[in-house]
DNA sequence: GGATTAATTTGCGATATGGTACAAAAATCG
DNA sequence: CGATTTTTGTACCATATCGCAAATTAATCC
């Protein structure tokens, strides 16, 4: 009895630093674990076609639980949606940031995008930003704000991506770089639509070096 | 009595030619402009979130009579993306068809596709191809199958007309029509994307002209 | 007019759905 | 241990949903 009041920090437990000791009943699942599978079957059916069972299911939480970690079903697509948003940022801002020519910074921009959309164990599911923006986005104003965000954030990147390529000489004089931003977000756009028709990687492949070519300017010959 | 068959060719009726007389009890609705009712609550909710009560109140059929003339839900939803289909068609085949400079030959598409995606009475409805890539492609074969036609029916009117400019010389000789293409369909999707976001049209209209610009040869000074 | 045909209308039924109330369970605190 | 706190599990409710069966209405055919 000299000190049992940890038992020997035991391992398979997250062990949170700084929250030292919940109060209640622990919980039996991870917050950021269910949250991910939530995410996942949203990206796969959309909102409407997932139902609370199915979400019940997938995270391994029952109702209430979901309920109570949650919200309710607009709130958890909301916090999945951004959940989403992080990760691909996560997956992308090295890549925007680190210094390199333009065509490679696309190339592994691309690669990147094409990794997060053909993901997916029962099939591609495409790009979350654009299946909320062909549902829920009409209706809804919080999410569509959240949509215009998301589309805003990429052309912002791309277009900054271009400036940083005119400036050391990249480009031509003449090249516009938010125009040839809005064209790279495009190429991202139809790369997710066509995902979800599960167009094959190589011809998504085959897009994205037609698109590169026109766009770090066809005419210089390789 | 003389001739009382025909009540004298009453003027409201559409009096189908071909199709003397129907037997039964006549229809109080016609199939056409309730398909086309259809396909707009598709279009703005898609197909999960679209009750069959939704499309009863809008059609004015209800739920047997519709189920009658079009068969369960999904069915209607591929008879309304079929209809979608030719509409759109029918909007541009003009514009790839005539003889015209490149440029106005795009303007115009981008035009006629401006008009179809941001109309709708409660708010714009982007491209029904789209929404359904967006949602039902994934877990629907059929359904997939039809909007990967759709995608590459447009995919092949871009080529084509890129195929001619660069035959008339429109386009410097290294100009690759099937990647250009790709970019306008690119271009295409990301406008019906951000429609539904409600991005205003001049915006969209903006992206369209710097995407035009690239296409056409951003060297080309005009 | 009566039979036939085809559409409409009403209403049902089985299930699914989103959300919640409530008691039991599992931890910490004193 | 007993009180407290937090989560879980079961059950439930009101409503929505899809699809269909049965009866009704309105037309044509003979």
């Amino acid at each position: 009895m000299v000190q049992k009041s940890k038992p020997p920090a035991a391992a398979n437990e997250p062990e949170r630093r700084g929250e030292p000791k919940r109060r209640g009943r622990p919980r039996t699942y991870e917050p950021d674990v269910a949250l991910g599978k939530a995410l996942d079957l949203f990206r796969r059916q959309g909102f409407a076609a997932t139902s609370l069972d199915d979400l019940s299911e997938a995270t391994g939480m029952n109702r209430p639980s979901l309920y109570g970690a949650f919200g309710d079903k607009r709130e958890l697509y909301i916090k999945s949606y951004q959940r989403y948003r992080e990760d691909a940022r996560a997956s992308m801002v090295e890549i925007f940031r680190e210094e390199m020519p333009l065509r490679q910074r696309l190339e592994r921009i691309y690669a990147a995008a094409l990794n997060i959309y053909l993901s997916g164990e029962t099939g591609p599911r495409g790009c979350f930003t654009v299946v909320t923006a062909a549902s829920e986005a009409v209706g809804d104003p919080e999410i569509r704000a959240m949509v215009l965000e998301g589309l805003a954030e990429l052309d912002k990147a791309f277009a900054n991506c271009f400036r940083r390529a005119k400036e050391k000489g990249e480009l031509p004089a003449g090249a516009d770089p938010a125009a040839l931003a809005q064209l790279a977000s495009a190429t991202v756009h139809t790369i997710a639509i066509r995902s979800r028709a599960r167009v094959p990687r190589k011809e998504l492949e085959g897009i994205v070096k037609g698109a590169i070519d026109v766009m770090v300017g066809a005419g210089t010959r390789s």
